[in-house]
DNA sequence: GCAGTTACTTCACACCGTATAGTTTTCGCA
DNA sequence: TGCGAAAACTATACGGTGTGAAGTAACTGC
């Protein structure tokens, strides 16, 4: 199962930019690296800058070379593994085939949870409370890959719309109910959206957010004994809300 | 707005087992009052027991004697807060008219948000990782306050069920899907319930979760600038997925 | 070959939870 | 009323955290 890996590898060739540079590239991913294995084996609280200058055989200080704060490190991995999300469940979207929306919006759904389950760590990281003190800079720490899951989102609600529109009749959504930054990626791609479509796309997200975000943090196990049942239910009554016909 | 209070309180009278475990009950109350007041104001990384006991003008060690350890008194508050929780969407759903199955819907779900949206912080405590390096105990740290809140929904899920049940036909759920100690409490309140309105109410519990969660994190504010609006249509969208006649 | 930049270490400080030992206050009972 | 026990609390200490200031060693460009 592929987990997060760094951006920037550790691979020799570096462009040519002398070696100090090169250098310093792979001490950041290394950095990152470490840092994305003591979050994967004891939480994003592991996250310390002590602990991945023990295991890199540096001192904690030596880090501040690098990243100028703890925070700026977090906001980094964060980047990093939201965007190893969006990859995951772009890539399951784009496997399903075009001509069968319910099969993507399962294969997406699917892929999101899936993603979850085989990375808590990295949902905690992303969709939580992060480490103790850890404050998100202004715009959220990774404003590009949340947009990719959004855009991904109304990709699926664009390809249900037709079926599903008449469930929005007398809708009173505006365009300028939504970010711009959001508006930016999604009319271009989808122009004969309506707003409500996009409204659609973001119910979609919290209703998948909602179950799988309960299950990670260990709030459904008290009560179902087998959430994945209840995910697929919920896949089945969504594809059955939005009107999609079955089969292909 | 009623915020969290603490159980036990400060009052005088203490039930009369004399002066020692009297003033033990009001500075255990005391604790937890400073604790929650941190919270509030600083988040749940807040609640150090070093800043409980400078505000009291103790030491640290002090409470020791009232707690076991930090854990302990993290899982009391947590208690406490899912308790006031429970209290606040109890109290929504009992005022709305038992006749307007609709509207329960919408009072419970808007005091859900309203909650959430007026103790950040508590929602956090309760539902994301809450101080650093807490452990929750076995069975969660709050089981009778999720079940309280679990119970409520499928309380909902029941009353528009003969609206709803045809969307479960062939439902493959069973009882042995679901924890017996949720389904102590549920079974005798809804005899005639089948196990597919527990996975109905369970997804209700999710979409509302989802929206209100992605809120709180801040993770709608970059998307919408409407959230309420989002949430609002959300119920209405649910409502008339349950099929529930609206009126009277 | 040498000056300057970079990488890194050392020391320090304030904060955290908590274990141990010691001190003060209070209660129950003869 | 006085005294022994228990309870409440403090003092000290240890290892953990992020981070700032200062110092040292290595590498790079001229």
């Amino acid at each position: 199962m592929p987990v997060v890996t760094v951006t920037g590898s550790v691979g020799s060739a570096g462009g040519g930019k002398g070696r100090r540079e090169r250098l310093r590239a792979e001490t950041t991913a290394e950095i990152k690296k470490v840092a994305l294995a003591l979050m994967a084996s004891g939480g994003p609280d592991a996250i310390t800058l002590r602990a991945i200058a023990r295991e890199m055989g540096m001192t904690a200080n030596a880090i501040y070379g690098y990243f100028p704060a703890r925070d700026d490190l977090v906001t980094t991995l964060i980047n990093d593994v939201y965007t190893a999300l969006a990859d995951a469940v772009d890539a399951a979207w784009e496997a399903a085939p075009v001509t069968d929306p319910a099969a993507r919006i399962e294969a997406w759904a699917n892929a999101f949870r899936t993603w979850a389950l085989v990375n808590p760590q990295g949902f905690r990281l992303i969709y939580g409370d992060p480490v103790p003190g850890y404050q998100a800079p202004e715009g959220g720490p990774a404003p590009d890959a949340a947009r990719r899951v959004c855009t991904g989102l109304t990709a699926l609600a664009a390809a249900a719309w037709p079926h599903t529109q008449h469930l929005y009749e007398g809708s009173t959504f505006d365009w300028s109910d939504f970010d711009p930054g959001l508006l930016d990626k999604v009319r271009p791609a989808f122009p004969d959206l309506p707003p409500a479509a996009v409204a659609l796309a973001l119910r979609m997200w919290g209703h998948l957010h909602g179950l799988v975000s309960l299950e990670v943090y260990g709030h459904l196990r008290t009560q179902t004994t087998s959430p994945q049942k209840l995910f697929l239910e919920e896949l089945g009554q969504l594809i059955k809300m939005l009107g999609i016909p079955r089969g292909r």
